[in-house]
DNA sequence: TAGATTGTTAATCGATTAACAATC
DNA sequence: TAGATTGTTAATCGATTAACAATC
């Protein structure tokens, strides 16, 4: 039985770790809903729900403790549990995310690489070795890794997915500009970087013509 | 004076544009709202409402036309007008988003590049030349770019968010992991890649969890 | 014609915002 | 104490879903 957290509330709390965690490293003690509120541009209230969520409660007068807020929140995101998962496709989107760096801050670990290129195989990217897809599930049984981000070609996303699948995969982080089909308890987000530009777009578009 | 297009069905229209392509290409004639429906996990109802956005009418008994829809989702998106951007910062990151080639389909066209190290400048990505970002503001002002993608270090973002707003930008597409204040007047969308992936996270948790 | 699918109106649901009492 | 800020209840707003009439 968990709480339910609304999508949106769930969207917000890691904008409000990144700021927490700015304070914290100025050495601040306290945080006013009203300063986070003008940072994201988010109403006050709903900022303080939000916080609510986590049974974090805040003074009256002074605003949340910045040490309590932090550990509330990193416990709720789970911060400081190890997220090890692993990554398809070595192009450059693939590697540029391996390569990534703000993403042990959350604790995600992308533990391994996979690709089908034979040259690429058995090359190291920091401290990842890639392997040959063929060892995908093997490996992910073993490391019982559930966690899988996709950087393939469009053609081979649905492929690849399958693999993963097959090999217990329950989370896909899609960067394939694809649909893939998983069955109802595989949980896929797809971050299709083309469409999120469009609604750029699209937003910048509206504003001009808006009246 | 613009209808007003809810962001939740902006959203869902560059989906949709993606399933008719591949429908295109197929050389199917219709498409059904259910088709949709299924293909994306939305309701019926929903998609045919999205599309009555269009003013692009369906056939009873047989679905919508894919020329016709097609040809609307192209000019509601604007697909076919060249829409320049300039990327600034050419870390891994960076250098992806500028060989990605699923913006092109959109109409995405990054024009050139900017870096401060002074060993990329003047090397070319594809067809891209990298600049020193002192040319930026002379190079935007020229070329009437208004579309900046920053994919700089965090550190970094603030500083040349506002050499873009100085130089005309409206729209930042915001990869660093950083908060950027601008002028009410500049849109900025959020690419935090972190907090995307923790979105995925917690989704998969309550998931494991409900009940 | 009969039946499937669109298009639209009405009902529901949930998130956001406003109002205000509680509290330090 | 007075006043600012939290916490919560109620009101609003908008998006989603359901129901069903229109239509090919």
């Amino acid at each position: 039985m968990t709480k339910k957290i609304p999508l949106p509330s769930l969207k917000r709390l890691p904008k409000y770790y990144s700021i927490v965690c700015e304070y914290y490293k100025e050495g601040k003690e306290y945080i006013k809903s009203s300063e986070i509120s003008k940072k994201l541009d988010i109403d006050e209230t709903q900022v303080r729900k939000d916080i609510a969520l986590l049974n974090c409660a805040g003074k009256p007068k002074v605003g949340f403790n910045i040490n309590e807020l932090k550990r509330y929140l990193e416990e709720f995101l789970d911060i400081n549990n190890m997220k090890d998962s692993f990554l398809i496709g070595t192009g450059n989107l693939g590697l540029a995310i391996a390569k990534y760096n703000g993403f042990e801050k959350y604790g995600l670990n992308i533990t391994a690489l996979f690709d089908t290129d034979p040259h690429k195989i058995g090359l190291k990217v920091g401290e990842k070795e890639i392997f040959h897809v063929s060892k995908f599930p093997d490996l992910a049984q073993r490391m019982r890794v559930k966690i899988i981000i996709l950087a393939v070609p469009r053609e081979e996303a649905q492929k690849m997915a399958d693999i993963a699948v097959k090999a217990g995969a329950k989370a896909i982080w899609n960067f394939a500009p694809a649909n893939i089909d998983v069955p109802k308890d595989v949980l896929v987000i797809n971050q299709d970087l083309a469409t999120d530009f469009m609604v750029l777009w699209l937003q910048l578009h509206n504003k001009d013509l808006s009246i």
